[in-house]
DNA sequence: CGGATATACTGAGACAGCCTCAGGTTAAGG
DNA sequence: CCTTAACCTGAGGCTGTCTCAGTATATCCG
C-alpha cells in the first residue's frame, strides 16, 4: 500500500475534460496501430497537446492504457454476468472464453499488461482484473458444477489458458489468427480419446 | 532476399574473438536478467568493450539474441531427433514439448523474437527455427501415425500452442510456473471425457 | 461584471538508450 | 619491420521518457 494505484479521474474544467478526451481518442488509435509501447509523443501530438499536459492526465503508461480499455473490460465482465444466466453452462464458458480472447489482444502488449495487472496490486488495471477473474471463476466452476469440465482446473490456470491464446493472436502473422484453433484444443485436448 | 540474414560470425583476429566471446557471456547473463531488452549500452560496458564494439560483431539486437541462443536451440532440435527414435511417440512428442517451451523461455522476449522468426526470412533466427519446426513437425506427425493425436492438428498450430506455454512461464508470476499444467490441459482437454 | 484561485497547459531540458561513423589502433602475414 | 585488413573507440545525432517552473484560464462567488 506504498502508493496508490493511478486511477485517472475525468478531471473538472472543461479544458481538461476536453483534452483528457482527446488524448485517450488518439491513444486508441496509436495502440491499435503500434501497440502498447506507441510513442507517448505522438499521442500528445495527435490530440493536439503538450506533452506536459498527456502527462498531466495520464501519469503512467499503464494509467493511460488501462483508461483506453476501462469500458471493454467492463462489458467483458457484464458479459460474463450474463453468460452465467444462459442454460448450457459449458456453452456459456467456451463463448465467454473466446470473448475475453478477443478483449485481451486488443492490441500488441495488452495481454502482458493485463497479466502482469493480474498479479500486481499496484497497477491501474488490478481491479478491474480482478473482477473479470471473479467473472471467469463463477463460469468455470459452474462448467465444473455441471461434470462439464475437468475438476481440477483453477482459475488462474483458465487464465493462463486465455492469456496464451491471447499472446499467439497478437504475436502470430497477421493473415493467421490461431486464437480459434487454439482454444478448441484447450478445450478438446489433442490426445485421441478412446470411443 | 532483399538483404541476407544478418548471422554473427566468429571474427578472425584474436582480439576480436576475445570480444566477442566476452560480449556474448555478457549479454546472456543480461538476458537472463533483463529480458530481451536488457540495455546493450550495459552489456557493452560489462564486456569491457565501446558500443561501437559490440555493434560491430552483432548488427542488431536479434543476431545478439540469435548468437546468445544458438547452442540451445540447436540441443533441442537434436533432441527432437533423439526423441524420435524412442518406443512411444506420444511420450516423446509430450517430452519434446517440455523442453521447448523450456527453452523458449530462457529470457523474457525470448518467444516473441523466436515467433517472429518463425515467420520472418529476413531474421537471424529463420533457418534454425525452420529446423526446429521441421523436427516438432515429425514427432507431431509419428503420434499422428500412430493415433495417438488427433490427425487435423497442424505443426504451425502445436508450435502455437508452445508459444503460448512459454509466454505464459515467461510472463506470470515468478513464484509459479504454470507451463507444466498448461501442457497438461493441451494435450488431455479441459473439457471432461465420457467414460 | 470583476477579482481570486484552483485547475490546467506549455515546452524546454535532463536523462537514457539506440545506432553510426570518422578516425585511431593493432594483430598477423610476408 | 612494414603493410594492411581487421578491429576498436567514443562523440554525437536521434528518438523517446518524464519533470517542472512559469504561464494561462475556467469557474466560482461576491
Amino acid at each position: 500500500m506504498a502508493d496508490e494505484p493511478y486511477i485517472a479521474r475525468r478531471p473538472k474544467r472543461a479544458d481538461g475534460r476536453r483534452n483528457y478526451d482527446a488524448i485517450l481518442a488518439a491513444a486508441r488509435k496509436a495502440f491499435e496501430t503500434d501497440g502498447s509501447e506507441a510513442s507517448l509523443e505522438d499521442i500528445a501530438g495527435q490530440a493536439q497537446v503538450a506533452i506536459g499536459t498527456l502527462y498531466r492526465h495520464f501519469p503512467t503508461r499503464a494509467s493511460l492504457v488501462e483508461a483506453a480499455t476501462r469500458d471493454g473490460l467492463a462489458d467483458l465482465i457484464a458479459e460474463a454476468d450474463r453468460l452465467a444466466a444462459e442454460a448450457d453452462p459449458l456453452e456459456a464458458l467456451a463463448a465467454w472464453m473466446g470473448r475475453a480472447v478477443r478483449h485481451f489482444s486488443t492490441f500488441r502488449g495488452l495481454v502482458g499488461i493485463l497479466t502482469a495487472s493480474m498479479y500486481d496490486e499496484g497497477t491501474p488495471s488490478h481491479a478491474a482484473c480482478s473482477a473479470m477473474h471473479q467473472g471467469g471463476a463463477r463460469l468455470l466452476e459452474a462448467a465444473q458444477g455441471a461434470g462439464r469440465v475437468r475438476a481440477d482446473l483453477t482459475a488462474d490456470e483458465l487464465f493462463d489458458l486465455l492469456s496464451g491464446a491471447a499472446w499467439v493472436r497478437e504475436s502470430g502473422p497477421a493473415d493467421r489468427d490461431g486464437s480459434e484453433r487454439f482454444l478448441t484444443m484447450v478445450l478438446e485436448g489433442i490426445v485421441t480419446r478412446e470411443a
